[in-house]
DNA sequence: CTCGATCCGTTACGAATTTCACAAAGGTTC
DNA sequence: GAACCTTTGTGAAATTCGTAACGGATCGAG
């Protein structure tokens, strides 16, 4: 009976792997989940509930091996694998993406991109030739890619996504300025600066203007 | 007695002010919880609620009227005005943030770029002058900003945030894959692809890897 | 070896958030 | 204008999530 464990727990493991890969590049060997508490700024009982759900790491009045629990978060993430890439809109942002070189020492490598535009479409970029989004299923039925990251205008990025689905992705990242649907099987991220910002002027909004 | 309103709410109103944007634009005039709902994957029930902490928009038996709730929720974020950004690190991102045109119909106008890089300081990148990252005090004192964007490596974040606090800035939008720390009187929003893939592995991991 | 200090794992509690359900109200039809 | 359908706004219920608290280990000092 495999308990099913909260998605905001999920997104916080990445967190907690973080500042551990950091602990364990300045020497640290054992951590308190209260350290790792104060160092990123949640509570201790957090850490500790969050860790429960998949097993006992630390050691009770020691706290957590740095390396060891590192390695399980890393395992449970299933970020001791490689994980292949697609991106899709190879415009400003989307070559952007393809060329980053942040992605590849987390273990997710770019190993195909697509466009709509015939004047890009056969390019390299970042080593990686740009074939029509029209063949993105055909693409990736001879070569497979773990997750979809669409970098496409909003009105087209739901149907990219529809392809990226057919295509048998399970996991996207949006950078689109669109909310779009995908079978329950299906994970989505949402990456979109614009409404972060505006959900930040409401509660500037009492401040001081700095506008004129 | 102002009621306290969640942070989760104030986050969706962005959601909910874009929908009814193209709504709006295929010239619907007035739309019904349920059908908002269903175009952005959300509970009627939600939106309601979530309007109601506000104020009652709509007409019973009826629904909203479109162009009337777009006013009041850009109103209530703060969106009916203009915001004032000052962009940090004008690298590879940075970069690409401040030469964005896609902030700007959204009334966010980048007016400064800062970097810590002399070779970059004084070079004019999208018509905004690159001041050294030492100078923002005294240039965001001299020319204020609202918003500050933070694209610097990892190590430098926390300074840079900082550095904006103390410059006066209530929010923050960070892309540094780092956990900073603000007083309570910022907001703050992080961007981060690498978290946000980290974080769908785990649901992928049982399915079938496309890696050989 | 004992004492005291530390800190995990877990359970119980409480807070926050979402969903439900329904009275009241607007609109439409005949 | 009466009957019927639709849809809002909202308290109450249900669910999810976070925090507090504590028993039981582990370690170090003396």
């Amino acid at each position: 009976m495999a308990l099913e464990i909260p998605e905001v727990v999920i997104n916080r493991l990445p967190v907690y792997a973080r500042a551990l890969a950091a602990l364990a590049e300045s020497g640290e060997t054992v951590v308190s989940s209260q350290a790792l508490g104060e160092h990123l700024g949640v509570t201790p009982a957090q850490i500790r509930k969050d860790l429960s759900y998949f097993g006992r790491f630390g050691k009770q009045g020691r706290g957590y091996n740095v390396q060891g629990l590192l390695r399980t978060l890393r395992e449970i993430l299933g970020l001791d694998r490689q994980w292949r890439v697609a991106v899709v809109g190879v415009g400003r942002l989307g070559a952007a993406i393809v060329e980053y070189g942040g992605f590849r020492p987390h273990g997710f490598t770019v190993t195909s991109a697509f466009d709509a535009d015939p004047a890009v479409v056969g390019s390299v970029v970042g080593g990686v030739p740009v074939r029509h989004s029209d063949d993105i299923e055909e693409v990736l039925a001879a070569s497979p890619v773990d997750i979809g990251v669409v970098a496409v205008p909003a009105h087209s990025a739901q149907g990219v996504v529809d392809r990226l689905v057919r295509a048998g992705i399970h996991a996207i990242l949006n950078y689109a300025p669109a909310m779009v649907h995908v079978p329950s099987d299906v994970t989505i991220r949402q990456i979109d600066p614009v409404l972060a910002m505006q959900g930040m002027t409401y509660y500037i909004k009492a401040t001081d203007n700095a506008a004129k």
